[in-house]
DNA sequence: CTAAAAATGTAGTTATTGCTACAAAAACTT
DNA sequence: AAGTTTTTGTAGCAATAACTACATTTTTAG
């Protein structure tokens, strides 16, 4: 126990209760005081074990982003498949609750990001890049056209929680018929 | 000048300078007192010609929507073209400034509609369906397909911003990718 | 066991928020 | 001109925000 404190084992916990709250609620409704109620705690214990409420957004938003990549990893370990396959299973993933929590939440990041606050542009930026190479690395094409069928798979799959938020399957037809053309390459 | 109240035209007035605010800070920033300033009145005054805060908010949102439809209208208004042809003129204009404010509130605008906020959630549905109708009538493809090709191309599109927020252009290769593939039908 | 350090509770500060009470000025009506 | 209505300024309220001062308890170390 000499190398893990028992300040960055309570700020784990901390960090682990609070993920779910975020990913329910995005990034409003998230005062210190409420925060500190979800975690069972009080405001005065959040400022004691993170520098500010900065440091505790990140942390919080930086373990969900990992813990993503543990779902997909065990969704998605699989060998490389043609476009029209990954298209359709990362559809069936984004409707799934788990998924589309996590897309509500990028899609906040994604919002305020693009108003430069450098806290957000770096988290989503960092999101975004982790979500092209895994996809990517999936896809059965050229290694040279990796990229941008990863990055139109997911503007075209995550575009629908764009346009229709409070209902994204709405827009079934419209990944039916990318599907379709994807299948004819 | 019997049936203009100067009260609306001077809500017309306040609503006009403000949605440039809106455009360029989104819906953050927007305190009554900061929306005063930049309307050269105060916060008393936006109280005196606006129910609340989000009889504000909503008009001038809908000013924002109703001119997006002009130079929509101004831009576009031809005959229908083929999808490659349509979506390679969307991504024009979506990489013009006035049309990335555009749409970068429009992200807000998704962001808070997906927490169920009513508010939010009517205005950017309307936002979504006026744009949905509006590239479906340009599109030339058979009446059935409209809809859904339409949607495709706004989410590929649109998704950039969600995927890049602070730099769309990056998505460039996932366009050209997409515009191919469109060609190919 | 005692002293230092870590952990936590109580109570506040300062700033900002949407909104309001009240009164004075300006404009309009007759 | 007198009275009524519309418009506007001043000042403030009550709620909430992040964060802090200070005291106290609990844990740990020697």
């Amino acid at each position: 126990m000499a190398f893990v404190s028992k300040k960055a084992t309570k700020r784990a916990a901390i960090v682990a209760k609070l993920a779910g709250h975020f990913l329910a609620s995005g990034l409003e409704d998230t005062s210190l005081r409420r925060l500190a109620d979800v975690a069972g705690t009080s405001d005065r214990m959040l400022l004691y074990y993170f520098e500010n409420k900065d440091d505790l957004v990140v942390s919080v938003l930086t373990h969900i982003g990992d813990d993503l990549a543990l779902v997909l990893e065990a969704k998605f370990a699989d060998e490389p498949k043609p476009p029209a396959e990954v298209m359709r299973a990362l559809w069936e993933l984004v409707k799934s609750v788990a998924l589309a929590d996590q897309l509500r939440l990028w899609l906040d990041l994604s919002s305020r990001a693009s108003r430069q606050d450098p806290l957000y542009m770096v988290i989503s930026e960092a999101m975004g890049e982790a979500w092209i190479k895994r996809l990517s690395a999936l896809l059965d094409v050229p290694d040279a056209e990796k990229r941008a069928m990863a990055i139109l798979i997911m503007a075209t799959v995550d575009g629908q929680m764009f346009l229709f938020p409070t209902a994204p399957e709405r827009g079934e037809i419209a990944i039916a018929k990318a599907i379709e053309l994807l299948d004819r390459v």
